[in-house]
DNA sequence: AAATAATTCCCCTAAAAAGGGGATATTGAT
DNA sequence: ATCAATATCCCCTTTTTAGGGGAATTATTT
């Protein structure tokens, strides 16, 4: 049982990793390589590999879109998703994108293989960090916001009063502390401060590194 | 000129992938790999390599703890940051504790090379991102928190008042209220919400993912 | 066209935080 | 032993948020 694999991951070391962990697999035969979903897509329509390895974090649009696509355009075509750290949004959304696993970059060869193999088979494999997440009392589902919240939400997290709020978006203050109540209420908070940090663990808000 | 090079990394597959990258590189010598920072000090009472590269993010401590401690066991051992992504933060404190440079993971074989021979001459090697980052209007530094000022602000990132963080650590109301406005002076915000970001963002502050 | 969701705005009160000021123990390091 | 930093606590006022309610005007989707 032979699985072509293909690997989504601009850090070039992470792909030359799997890769060289594989070599000597013979059931598993290199597909290529892609840094970002432009070159994925493009590689796709040359050829097709049963299974990839993709990584979340992309430069040019997150592994989460790039998984719907491929999904929605092959849709036999299985995807693992490959991530630095354990977030349990990514990886709520990832498997909701329809992927049919995640495992973490510190993997082991054998648990590379150990995923590979299961999701050929039509299984789905998580990482047993990955699956304690989101076992451990998770059903909280991530709030949905409309796009004026997550306005609101950003220039709450920069700082701004509802005053300052208003005047930016040219709105009364009585609109503003409405969408602040609101948004508390969504995300679950009991005050600004607590929901900015829920905000960023959601990945609701955009934050400069 | 060969280089001796060790890598500390807790992701298995990008130490196999740089190991893999350089294999045919003949100045650089394989010097071994360490998981994280135990393992690490641990073999360099062994052997001493030339350059260390060396994740940031490790399981049992900070790459920047560290890389303190190796630079001031054996200050003849130089370091090179390693990381996923730009943070500004971390790449000053990296650099503060003693390395010679910091590229990112998806540095090209090239790049590697490059870096390690700048290192070894004496030089530091920062990547083309690392150093706008830098140099782009930079000067605000990473304030210093005491010890019962990062605890009172990562209760205030949990959403908790000031009498809850006071009951929370058996003390007055009021020295919360003025251990908040120290941290707001010293991080630099208006209001607590915008100082959770702020804080986040110069990693102060401990986020669930 | 009708139903649903989103956006806007207002009322009210109580609670909490922000922004000044000052003061006194207690540690830690030189 | 002394000096600086840390940690603790208090006063004051004003601003901002939280928490409850309601209501009318746009979109948007079915």
């Amino acid at each position: 049982m032979n699985i072509k694999l293909f690997i989504v991951d601009d850090h070039y070391m992470v792909a030359e990793g799997i890769k060289s962990l594989l070599q000597h697999e013979e059931s598993i035969i290199w597909s290529g390589y892609a840094k970002d979903s432009a070159f994925c897509l493009a590689e796709l329509r040359v050829q097709e590999p049963d299974i990839i390895l993709m990584d979340i974090n992309l430069p040019d649009k997150s592994g989460i879109d790039l998984c719907k696509e491929v999904k929605k355009k092959y849709p036999s075509i299985k995807i693992i998703g490959l991530s630095t750290f354990n977030q349990k949004s990514f990886i709520r959304k990832m498997l909701e994108s329809g992927a049919s696993g995640y495992i973490l970059k510190n993997a082991t060869k054998e648990e590379i293989v150990g995923a590979l193999q299961t999701v050929k088979r039509g299984g789905t494999y998580l990482s047993r960090e990955a699956a304690q997440l989101l076992n451990y009392k998770s059903e909280m589902p991530i709030p949905v916001l409309t796009r004026r919240e997550k306005e609101v939400l950003q220039l709450i997290a920069d700082g701004l009063t509802n005053t300052d709020i208003a005047e930016r978006l040219f709105l009364s203050a009585s609109t503003i502390v409405t969408h602040r109540k609101n948004l508390l209420l969504k995300i679950g908070a009991n005050n600004s401060a607590g929901m900015v940090k829920l905000a960023i663990e959601q990945n609701l808000l955009s934050i400069n590194n």
